[in-house]
DNA sequence: CAAAAAAATTGATAACAATCAATATTCTAT
DNA sequence: ATAGAATATTGATTGTTATCAATTTTTTTG
């Protein structure tokens, strides 16, 4: 983490324009001048399991992961891509984090403090029903993966996971998977040795093909019916 | 489901009078001329996966469970007893029921139409505030469920549903389980018969007694470190 | 650049939990 | 009250996935 700044211009902020219907100008001033731009290296840990929840976090730029630290291994519940709130789930209740959050790659967050971002919302009824469908949201998000982790195997969840990246992360069939292989398989709730595993039986196979992180879908039909 | 009544008194309700700081006498009255009660039978279906979602459910006596239904087996993501919403997290997206609930015991519940009931949060913000921490908590409740599920094994799984019974819901030691033992099993995400076999394990070993559904905890710091 | 650390890979083994199967018990409805 | 259905129980077996171990490759850092 460094260098903390203002704010120069939330107007022009690609990203908080979408609440600019929901918010006077007025409140997109107030925002401006109460919120912290900080950058974060990867591997920097943003938010830490069982600290207070002080802020109100906003992904600028970059990635980040949500993770339960467990006994020996970590669930990585989801990957939080710029333009989105990460944590928002956690600024309504009197808890302390039950999560950590940290980056995966090289980002920029905007904080606002929590109990302006709750005023804020307060008195502005239309972001605080888009802020309650959010949370909503991430809900509907972590309901998918009590199945996803459940009721299917850990193959089926490989490659669930490849298929969200080629399909809605990077809309591509080639691409650098952002994650080590053991984040990979924390992303999976599985072993880090099946996950090689599995992805050395797809390339074998010539379904995929691995060169280190960068990941080609080869067959898409045959792995999605894999 | 039977009989939909109007309600007569919101303002005594025992239930809804947890809200009454949060909303004028005014908006209590429109509230009760746009609910309606209705009776549901044990076994019966309040909602189903896949469906609209048309109203807002607040359980005002008896007790549902939460579930996700898979191919062959159901997951219970959580009961939901007297005094709560219940399928909150649905009211404010424009999706269908991504999960079934259905009453585990004779139940009473309130509902409001979805429209009816957004533009009242959306009125009030205090109450809209306690809404957003309600699904907040609902997340939170989920994200545990992640954990208990994934990084702990299927004794220790129903050893926790047990102590929760004991410590939570029923404050004693003896108590009746409003489960079957697949419905058991569905709430600690494991088959029936490692449920059956782990209590007749406990039981063989005195550390709990079980006649039908009747429970009761013989010797609760074993039972809590085993 | 070299050494050390971290990450990735592959094979072998073990543990956990599901499934299958057979039977017993309890509940429900006529 | 009784038949049929649903639920519960126990044992045997199988399959999945984690763990352990050993090695290779890549990355980091002094």
């Amino acid at each position: 983490m460094s260098n903390p700044t203002k704010s120069n211009n939330c107007k022009n902020c690609p990203y908080i324009s979408k609440f600019k219907n929901m918010l006077p100008n007025s409140e997109i001033n107030k925002i401006q001048s109460n919120c912290m731009i900080v950058n974060f290296k990867k591997g920097e840990t943003i938010v830490k399991q069982g600290s207070d929840v002080t802020e109100a976090i906003y992904v600028l730029d970059g990635q980040v992961k949500v993770f339960l630290e467990g006994n020996k291994k970590n669930i990585i519940v989801k990957l939080v891509r710029a333009g989105n709130y990460v944590g928002l789930q956690s600024l309504f209740l009197n808890e302390r984090y039950y999560y950590s959050i940290s980056v995966i790659e090289d980002s920029v967050l905007c904080m606002s403090s929590k109990d302006f971002f709750i005023d804020i919302i307060k008195k502005n009824s239309d972001f605080h029903f888009e802020i309650t469908s959010l949370v909503s949201k991430c809900t509907s998000h972590v309901f998918q993966k009590i199945i996803e982790f459940n009721q299917k195997q850990v193959k089926e969840r490989l490659i669930d996971v490849l298929l969200d990246f080629s399909d809605n992360v990077f809309k591509s069939k080639e691409f650098i998977l952002p994650l080590t292989r053991k984040e990979l398989s924390e992303l999976c709730a599985m072993s880090m040795e099946n996950t090689v595993r599995l992805l050395s039986e797809f390339k074998k196979k010539k379904i995929i093909n691995i060169e280190g992180k960068k990941i080609t879908i080869l067959q898409y039909d045959i792995l999605k019916n894999s």
